[in-house]
DNA sequence: CAGCATCCTTATTGATACTG
DNA sequence: CAGTATCAATAAGGATGCTG
């Protein structure tokens, strides 16, 4: 219960579509302007990802640095809380990389995953163990 | 950019309000009733935990032993691919324990965090660094 | 007991156009 | 360059009641 909240907290602060790459891209290259991080992460909208680093920012993973001046610069960096994430980021991404492979063998990767739950079926009968 | 692809599965798979939580309980406890996990997560309710509990059989993260008798009783447990996930579990947690306290100090309980976001405010002035 | 079905509310993500 | 603003679409989450 206690632990429930731990991790719905965690899961706040680097859930999000993009928060863990966009941490990933930082812990990589240091500090990134905002082009840059928006080339590395070719999917994601500008919206997006004004918004996910400002949630970051929020939270104190990152640091934003503006330049004033015209054109504008801004960088963003891992702050020293931020990087305490590297341990989860690096479990997460070594789990990424040992265990996806596994689920395309499962099921191949065409159809909605979503559709492929609803359709879970019991062809299963394990031992009927009465009460 | 496929690292981006690789965080966003892994966070589809233990993304989700619950799913840690969920897989946290079956760590700690083995084998555990529907009624059971209902029990150690006193908000969720039984529409979520199904739904979340069939998104994790799907991924092979855990296994779903069903005793064909009346009344049903169905036993949800880690499956070994399930297992693998252990570390990452830990390093959220861990980290959880670690640095939350850091944010209550930061904001306060109170105000809704996506109205602080939309409110942050610039009274920083860094260096003016010309290109 | 362990769900499923239905309906509904909120949150997240995205496309597009405009701005200092 | 680094954003905002607006609008629209989709997804996630939740309340409630019914069922084998």
């Amino acid at each position: 219960m206690s632990e429930n909240c731990e991790f719905t907290k965690v899961l706040e602060i680097l859930g999000g579509k993009w928060k863990p790459s966009i941490m990933y891209q930082l812990f990589m290259n240091g500090t990134m302007r905002f082009s840059e991080l928006q080339r590395s992460l070719p999917e994601i909208t500008k919206k997006m990802l004004t918004t996910q680093l400002r949630e970051l920012e929020y939270h104190d993973i990152v640091h934003r640095k503006i330049y004033m001046q015209i054109p504008p610069k801004v960088e963003y960096s891992m702050t020293e809380h931020g990087r305490s994430l590297s341990p989860v980021l690096m479990a997460m991404n070594d789990w990424g990389k040992a265990h996806l492979v596994h689920l395309h063998e499962l099921h191949g990767e065409a159809h909605s995953e979503k559709d492929a739950v609803s359709a879970t079926v019991n062809d299963e009968i394990p031992e009927v163990e009465a009460k």
